[in-house]
DNA sequence: GTCTATATTGAGATAGAC
DNA sequence: GTCTATCTCAATATAGAC
């Protein structure tokens, strides 16, 4: 209420929004956005169900401040390492490693997106969903394209079907990451990157017939 | 209600329930589950919703047919490629065939198994998804192992790291695969087996500090 | 900012006629 | 095997007191 801008509490105002986000957030993404209830996201505040309408108008709003704020964050985390100055595999490298670093600080974000995208983007209100893939599969394709007319990476399979295939093997492994478990995200991305860039065969793989 | 066996017909009373488990596949799949309401199922079957609980007693039951039958078949293509003789790598190569033939044939029941599992795992009624995922890893690591001994595969990663990745990117295509479209399952299978066997590289990747 | 109390809707499921 | 009719419950959301 105090004209003095350097006073206003709008941080102060939003902190308690942003925990209830993440209390839900992580409701969301262990028994899945339909099957939480209101009632359970209040319980696990601490207040009663009434309340959380006082910080948000809708369960809706709640999934949807969650989801925005985590791909406003890790897009600007793409684009600072496509704008380095390293070399595409460099940078395909560092892509990895930032998305392997999500599983660790957006947890329940991540398997929200990757739980309740297909659905929600269905609906004109998650339209901002579609809009943040669709850039970030901009961005990681450009960087294989570089790498591969750079003679870096290989060129016989698609850019867009080497991103897809490698943008689901890591966010589908949020389910299988325990954070509590021996390995950090780094670990994982180490693993990942060495089956991905060097292959599985020894040799060449055999093709069928010559 | 014949005494002969010959003339039962439990068959053609199943094909009825058949068709409306694989309707309800579909709308599980592109709605998910617990958005689905057994009005849409009876809507799209031609019934009243009442008429549904003549064949199941509740709408649980209709999930857990579509996930039974589908497990059970892809067990069974898993278990008759695993007996093959072929070496391993050339095993490995016929999984990865099934599993992405899958995506044509039992596309709904894919989709659902992907995003239904973690949320149905949780309840005894579908403790038998865990079985099921637990014995095709087991036969894919062995296979995996197999490999890793013979020389054959890279033996840096741990198998069953590896089965997850290649477990992940496989099935999560089903997000993005289209029957319509001009890929068939074999040519995206051809596609992740070059890049997953042969690397994505052309040269040893570099490390960093050397 | 939270609580009390409740409105309202839509869901899964049932009973019995046809 | 399907329809008519309806029960029952749980869910989201609201209004106003504190």
């Amino acid at each position: 209420m105090s004209a003095d801008p350097l006073t206003t509490d709008v941080e102060f105002v939003s902190t308690r929004r942003a925990e209830i986000v993440a209390i839900a957030g992580e409701l969301f993404a262990t028994r899945g956005y339909a099957n939480t209830t209101v009632r359970e996201i209040a319980d696990a505040a601490g207040i009663l169900s009434g309340s959380l309408y006082h910080h948000f108008d809708s369960k809706e709003s709640m999934i949807e401040a969650l989801l925005r704020d985590f791909l406003v964050r890790i897009e600007g985390e793409y684009l600072s390492v496509a704008a380095g100055s390293g070399d595409p595999v460099t940078t395909l490298r560092a892509l990895v490693y930032v998305a392997f670093g999500a599983l660790a600080t957006d947890r329940a974000a991540v398997a929200v997106m990757l739980n309740e995208y297909n659905v929600l983007v269905q609906y004109p209100r998650f339209a901002f969903l579609r809009d943040a893939v669709e850039a970030t599969e901009r961005l990681w394709v450009a960087v294989l394209d570089a790498g591969m007319r750079a003679g870096d990476l290989r060129q016989d399979v698609p850019a867009d079907a080497v991103y897809r295939f490698l943008r689901d093997a890591i966010w589908v492994s949020v389910r299988w990451y325990r954070p509590e478990g021996p390995q950090r995200p780094e670990d994982i991305a180490d693993e990942y990157l060495t089956v991905l860039l060097g292959g599985l065969a020894m040799r060449r793989p055999t093709r069928r017939s010559g």
